[in-house]
DNA sequence: CGAGGGGATAGAGGAATGTCTATATTTTGC
DNA sequence: GCAAAATATAGACATTCCTCTATCCCCTCG
């Protein structure tokens, strides 16, 4: 907490500098929750760079081909994805295919883009 | 809006296109993982941002007074943030001051720049 | 219509996670 | 040396998460 007794090192507070960060809105806060949540799953980050990475849609028997879990477990992943935006799901006939979808990246791109490139200057 | 999808007769393979996504290695994926989860929770992600946004080592008593949660939970945030390599501790007296770390945005940025831009986009 | 198959849902169980209180550790002032 | 203060660790406990099997829904074809 900052010091409001000083009892130890009174020429040395531990904290001089302001705060800078503010927090994010909770509205911000919870879609860029979501997408980092979504993709922090090691099958889920594979679900979703095949999705991805391809430029047409992707037929889920290929993702259930591709992958060791069970078919439910799947389209349990999937269904994570699609919540936070991060897929989007069209059907042909009796067939779903998954496409990139609009939300969750663009969040994801802010928060690296506010932080800076690299570690920052050391400890004085 | 997605753009041309197969045919799919019904005798047809749902999936034409062979898969082009290659999965990723085991570490990077381990590494990935390891940082998403890491910031896949809203205190945490507030306290990544309260360190990465700052020219300076933050003192976790600043941390700490500035959320509700207890101290060990902030104790307990702040070293899954330092395993997964987001941030960086330092000692100085009584205090520790933590700054951002060399380990995580990076393979977040690679994961980003091979995903298309138009994945990423918000919705208009 | 009925059969068959792709995909989603339901429910269960075990592992992982986030929070707390209580305690340990380390450092400084007296 | 001793007491106090800043962090870290140890358990404990409730909740969430990931996976499975079993089942349902809906579409197409014969």
């Amino acid at each position: 907490m900052i010091p409001r007794v000083k009892r130890i090192a009174s020429s040395d507070p531990c904290c001089l500098p302001p705060p800078r960060g503010r927090p994010l809105r909770a509205p911000a806060r919870r879609r860029l929750v979501a997408a980092l949540k979504a993709l922090a799953d090691p099958t889920r980050l594979e679900i979703f760079r095949a999705v991805a990475l391809r430029p047409e849609p992707v037929c889920v028997c290929e993702i259930t081909a591709r992958f060791r879990v069970s078919q439910p477990t799947i389209s349990y992943h999937l269904k994570v994805l699609r919540r936070a935006g991060l897929v989007t799901v069209s059907r042909r006939g009796v067939w779903a295919y998954y496409a990139p979808g609009p939300g969750g990246l663009a969040s994801l791109r802010a928060l690296l883009d506010e932080a800076p490139k690299e570690a920052s200057g050391p400890a004085p």
